[in-house]
DNA sequence: CTAAGATTCAAACGCTCGTTTGATTTTTTC
DNA sequence: GAAAAAATCAAACGAGCGTTTGAATCTTAG
């Protein structure tokens, strides 16, 4: 019989965790160059050398696949964003760009240390363009409370800036930090630089130019 | 018999024109909230009033709507754009946010002034979302001679600024103008501010961030 | 007015989509 | 090692997809 879905984390046969793991990280990769629509379940199952009824088996549908394919990453980029966050508060005397870097270099990480990572940020980055209510609501619960909890060390940091403006210039980081992940940009790749150190290069401007915007007159 | 697509500009009917005109709307806006292989020609028909025929008889196919539908806003953006740089430079001693407001105000206006203009903004933001290669290599055609020409003028403006450094923070803050423009972040509407004041202030905000940012040391 | 051309239309084409089914194989449990 | 449960599999389902066709209708020009 169909196991339960609503308990993907309770014990799973090894064997099918495999299975699960294949069709997660390939439907990722091909979400990511695709498109929810664009890629469809035959195309992932093929990728992830499985068959095809095995993902209606194991996440009931392609939307739970595409919700399940956010929650692998977003839960472990949270946590590692708000430890990075208790780790600059712990410092001496943190400053804005030590915030800044907290939120920054965990979606960094990911994007060029996790396997697949670079496919997830182009999803995220997807998903942004999306305006799928529902998977909007579910990114909303999901990050909503992080944001938060930066925008508060940062007003601390800056008491004179009135708190919508301070929302306003997060906001537009947010959007500025997918974009630069994702290699939207019309910048090219110089010769004998890798897509790593690029994408490094990317975000040291970044925060940069971030910490030059929130510290605006 | 099927009417020459390579000149989609020759003299047509009065009537056929209305036709192309209803289906690049539909489409625009199905385009905007579905994305493209979300949205099928069998919906943007329907939307439109027209008969399913009358896409591939007026475009050729499916892909060449897309391109049209671009190329219909970005003709008159770039248009508006350098206009604008035109007007800057005219003045006694332009500085950079006059620059960058001649590069912002028109892609505001087109969101939020011309009709239909509100979904074609997000149908931009998808294509950035998109890798397609055909795709990106139209926008880059379309687009990479306006950047460079207002980089050009920010570099004079900006003598110390080294190039790439520039390059990098005029992405960047194209990211975030695309962003900023399709009420992608998380910030609320407050409750008595009109759609249009809201993206009139997120560009304000927006302005502001970017000088800064741009100045950054 | 009439012939020619442009446009619209209903219908169908072959194809791929997400999902379901029921049998079969593998794994677990006692 | 046999019964139960979980997982895999090939095959098929109806639906919707982009595109094509050829006849019908409308518009234009001589």
């Amino acid at each position: 019989m169909i196991q339960s879905i609503a308990e993907p984390s309770s014990k799973l046969p090894a064997s099918s965790f495999s299975t699960r793991e294949r069709i997660l990280g390939a439907a990722e990769e091909l979400f990511a160059s695709h498109g929810f629509a664009g890629a469809s379940l035959r195309q992932v199952t093929a990728s992830a050398k499985v068959n095809l009824a095995a993902v209606n088996y194991h996440f009931g549908s392609k939307d739970n696949l595409i919700e399940e394919v956010f929650r692998r990453r977003l839960d472990d980029l949270n946590k590692r964003r708000l430890l990075a966050l208790e780790g600059a508060r712990t410092r001496s005397s943190p400053g804005i760009d030590d915030v800044l870097d907290a939120f920054i270099r965990p979606a960094l990480e990911l994007s060029i240390s996790v396997h697949g990572g670079t496919a997830f940020v182009r999803v995220l980055a997807r998903a942004f363009a999306e305006h799928n209510d529902r998977l909007r609501k579910f990114l909303s619960d999901n990050y909503g409370h992080v944001l938060r909890e930066f925008a508060g060390d940062i007003a601390t940091l800056l008491p004179d800036l009135a708190k919508e403006e301070l929302y306003w210039r997060l906001d537009i980081i947010s959007g500025a930090l997918t974009y630069a992940m994702t290699d939207f940009g019309v910048i090219q790749r110089p010769h004998g630089v890798s897509r790593d150190e690029h994408r490094e290069r990317g975000i040291q401007h970044l925060i940069r130019f971030a910490v030059a915007g929130l510290r605006a007159p």
